[in-house]
DNA sequence: AATGAATGAGGATTCATTCAT
DNA sequence: AATGAATGAATCCTCATTCAT
């Protein structure tokens, strides 16, 4: 009659527990982050973590891969599989970003591993291998062939790229960071179409 | 006679203490900074801490309102002393960012805000109102200034400011976060002369 | 058809199930050992070892009734058997003794027992019931009977029990104790040989 | 008016802590000993155990040192003071062991390694090193000496060690393991002369 | 009969903070 | 004013035990 204390889900307890972990490390930061609230929040109990995962930066390695990763890849089908001019590309990926950002906490996870990078070089490594560097030789790909097509101007590929996304980084960062504190909002579609604008064309007039 | 085994120097020891702080927090965040160490690079005793900050918090508060804001104050001198055309303005602007950002800790407190922001919301607060808000008000304030002249396009000029000054803090945070992880070092001066023209100008040729 | 995944084995498990236990727990202790070790020795899972013991000490006391305490019956067949003369018997029953302890794992027992008598008091009361005492006895009873042969000195016999094997438990401890610490090896088999013929002759020339 | 809540005394802490937690390894073993409990009998709070300890093992390490060790050069010195005869010494020596036995916990702490000497091999080693060893050398050497005076018969002086100290060591350990599970007392000093007598004379008429 | 996922109490360790000196 | 010994709450992790399957 009365519910089981609890059920056999292994299947399914991995996932959940991630999602649980993404949501407290990205509220707290890694070290800040309570096991006993990740497991609370998976509705399981302190031991089942350990079940699953090795150690709370085994877990932490695991929402990288697991949340993060697999968003560059879907960016990169997306640029690759389209043949077109510099500008129309940047004006597509752009607001693309901004969307992505809307819906995966990937400024959440940023923040994290600007946070506790130096106490924790592992997981900077880690996110730096499967997903900074993978999005940066995208776009300073990008960068270059335009170049060689004659449609970018001299330059070293990889600050262009930063020229290019580092707003949009910021904004994300400004929105996970500053709004809580105060800062006024910042509406990330409005920032990546006129930024995209702005950038290919000049400021100046 | 021996030397009295300390010396009173209630003028000095605050800054000392914030100097210390100041290090250990932009190497380990601030939570896992310890103030055992904090007090060891100062040269005093953890109970001396005490005597000058009421606890971990307000020593944090106290770096920030030494340390950072003093530096927005000296581009804001900078900035408003001259009246040049936009586009100079920007071309001395950044390179002179990526100046002090070599020699201030700017990068690694901006990284200890942002990890924390979440866990000491009063410190992202303290942290916005006197850098953060200044440094765009500073920024977008130029632009608009510009845009009234017929120097710069049309646009929501904090998005504007976001575009300039972007890349750079994106450089700066890389430089903190990810080339201890692996990733390949960045020259800031040449990101802050490339993203110049770039942006004045245009990526398209 | 397929074999089923497992098998009705009632009648063997306890005693795979002990015999795997008494490995664990000489190699490391009571406290230390971990059930998941045993059950996968044994060969089956954690859960199964609980349709056999009710916990963990019922399985070790399991594991001295089954495994050491009949070596003790052991030795008193061989002695009661016989009847010979005093020296013969010790020249017989020593190295019977180191013989024994090579292949059963008695010295282990022992082991446990001094370390965890406190902690589990039962234990240790068992053991003294089951195996202790009776040895005891054993060896008093020989040497009482020589005694009134008159072929032994006067004196306590349960004393002198410890005279005769003291010197060959002594040398059991410390092959289990001490050899993993760099102790240097002892032949507990001439250890045997050279203590009956001293202790009955005398040390002195 | 009121107790301060604690004193300072830095200088008596650790030998009081290392009393303690003699006292509590010797009724817990090492894996059982709770550092809490450990802290409430040397009056002190968890968090100061690591002010003089860097962890258990250290804590244990230091119990050996401080506790046992010494003692093996006290009987050393009574040793080696005196030029006599073989039989003397070991009529001395003996009662002597015992009735240190009854002031320092030799007994208990021989109890800990050999129940934990597995799990924590370094104590093992310690412990052979600081006191087995130098015991064993001590005795041999007389032994040695003492064939070489003609006085004791030929054979191996390190297992004649045993056959000398074996019985009394098995005492301890009865005392110590034996008794508080339902054992029948013994009378260390009584042991000591009674294995004297025979161990010299022999046991046979 | 057997499994192994799930539990949760228990213990070692850290460190911000207090306070006797 | 300064110290640093002492505190104890907080948290990670282990593992004997339970129980849904």
């Amino acid at each position: 009659m009365a519910q089981p204390r609890w059920q056999r889900r292994a299947e399914d307890r991995p996932r959940e527990i991630c999602a649980a972990a993404l949501e407290v490390f990205a509220e707290k930061g890694f070290a800040a982050a309570r096991l006993e609230e990740i497991a609370s929040r998976a509705g399981v109990s302190k031991g089942t973590l350990y079940l699953y995962f090795k150690d709370k930066e085994d877990l932490f390695r695991a929402v990288v891969r697991d949340t993060v990763a697999p968003n560059v890849a879907t960016i990169r089908h997306t640029v690759e599989a389209v043949d077109l001019p510099f500008a129309q590309i940047v004006r597509a990926l752009l607001p693309r970003f901004a969307e992505i950002a809307g819906t995966v906490p990937i400024g959440a996870m940023a923040k994290i591993v600007i946070g506790e990078s130096r106490n924790f070089p592992e997981l900077a490594k880690t996110y730096y291998d499967l997903v900074v560097s993978q999005a940066i030789a995208l776009i300073a790909g990008l960068i270059e062939k335009a170049q060689a097509k004659g449609e970018v101007r001299a330059g070293d590929p990889r600050l262009f790229a930063l020229t290019l996304v580092g707003p949009l980084l910021m904004g994300l960062l400004w929105r996970e960071t500053l709004e809580p504190a105060g800062g006024a909002p910042i509406d990330l579609h409005q920032l990546a179409r006129q930024h995209a604008d702005a950038v290919l064309a000049g400021l100046l007039v």
